[in-house]
DNA sequence: CTTGACACGGAACACTTGTTCTGATATTAT
DNA sequence: ATAATATCAGAACAAGTGTTCCGTGTCAAG
């Protein structure tokens, strides 16, 4: 159970089982790790096995073809994240309720490693490029956590008071002063106090789908 | 192959099928499935199988132990994809070689429905902030697939000859001349001659995992 | 009634597969 | 150098496992 180093062929053997697994959904056997691996003797990949069990990688079911189950810190799991609708600028971010119940058109599915649990997080699509200040495209979709409060150095969907309009700045809480930095770093970041500003939630991914891409309306502005 | 209804027994038959994949992460036996069902001859068992592989809700492996695919309506499939290292600004996409068998350090898990098949793909993290052109952050993920030639449109890694450097650009190829277009739309395009630029591959994908954004050094530019 | 399709049970077979044993080789400690 | 430990290869065995064949019963159509 001690965390020591993995040999090379031990390595390899688990990464072979993980990604035989997720292409096959059911475990190799012995053998299968064996060719694979290039190691001709099933007692050297049993051998093997038993090592990676102890050091808690993988868990093996006694006499049972196919038997392995990868560890706990192996699995990614899927999340299913609701799409619940597009986001212009300067509107603020209209989470659902989350007391409704709630059955959304489309779902994005994402692994864990990716977004964590996935728990009161919603997916948006971006429309208009009035983002840019935030390094966001028309066509990205943002995957947000619904929360009141984030840590610095979060980038947060931020309702404006004074101005009416929502926008995804960096936050810094600095001084009794709230400091919103743009996420191009050639732009510069703004000051305002904390009572004016209202927290909506926390980005926690943004992917851009470029082969969904419709033809994009591009005429060269000279 | 028509959706004609199930019968008690292959419902039955189904549900541990499903119940027994979830528990134990590999599949049952002919042999677990009749003594779960309460079915003495594992011909029968073999027999349904069948009928649920015509219907659809499985599949089989020929000759295989334990090798019961559920359908595809159950789950949304992941894609593994090798990072095969850091993109620097002004330096060509370095793919690995497709011939040699290659082990990654490090896959990134995605679902077929962002980057389809996952063939000829291949991970990059984005170093350096001089592609702020192409709207991508550094520590951004960017998903290529490797080939030579793309369609009007796509977002594409260029090589370019004469500069000796690699641009993402969306590519469109106008009147014997090239047109590559920032993706961001404040930029203006450029055109080049078609033999001076090597097309490398296509973006498949980007995204910007935010939770896991190390604390960035923000120093305020005033 | 006869026929055929369908579902089932039992049994046997051949291949798969986990396990174990023996011995060899490499690495490290004493 | 010597011993101890770790890693490996080959072979063999027993149990697991998918497949197939044969026979029986049911039920609806002809």
């Amino acid at each position: 159970m001690a965390q020591t180093k993995l040999s090379v062929r031990q390595e390899d053997m688990l990464t072979f089982i993980t990604n035989f697994i997720s292409q096959n959904s059911y475990p190799p056997t012995i053998r299968e790790i064996g060719k694979a691996c290039h190691i001709t003797s099933t007692s050297v990949v049993n051998y093997n096995l038993n090592k990676l069990e102890d050091e808690g990688y993988i868990s093996r079911m006694l006499r049972v073809s196919r038997g392995i189950q990868l560890g706990k810190n192996q699995a990614s799991a899927l999340v299913q994240i609701p799409l619940v609708g597009r986001i212009f600028a300067s509107e603020p971010v209209s989470f659902p309720e989350a007391s409704v119940s709630y059955a959304p058109d489309e779902t994005i599915n994402l692994t864990q490693d990716l977004v964590g649990d996935g728990k009161k997080m919603f997916a948006l699509e971006v429309r208009g490029d009035s983002m840019i200040d935030a390094m966001i495209n028309e066509g990205d979709y943002v995957i947000m956590k619904q929360q009141a409060r984030v840590n610095n150095g979060d980038l947060a969907a931020i309702w404006l008071i004074d101005s009416e309009e929502t926008t995804l700045k960096y936050f810094y809480l600095e001084n009794d002063k709230v400091r919103l930095q743009p996420a191009n770093p050639t732009m510069d970041a703004i000051y305002v106090d904390p009572s004016t500003v209202r927290i909506q939630g926390k980005v926690m991914l943004i992917f851009r789908q470029i082969s969904a891409r419709k033809t994009v309306s591009v005429i060269p502005n000279n």
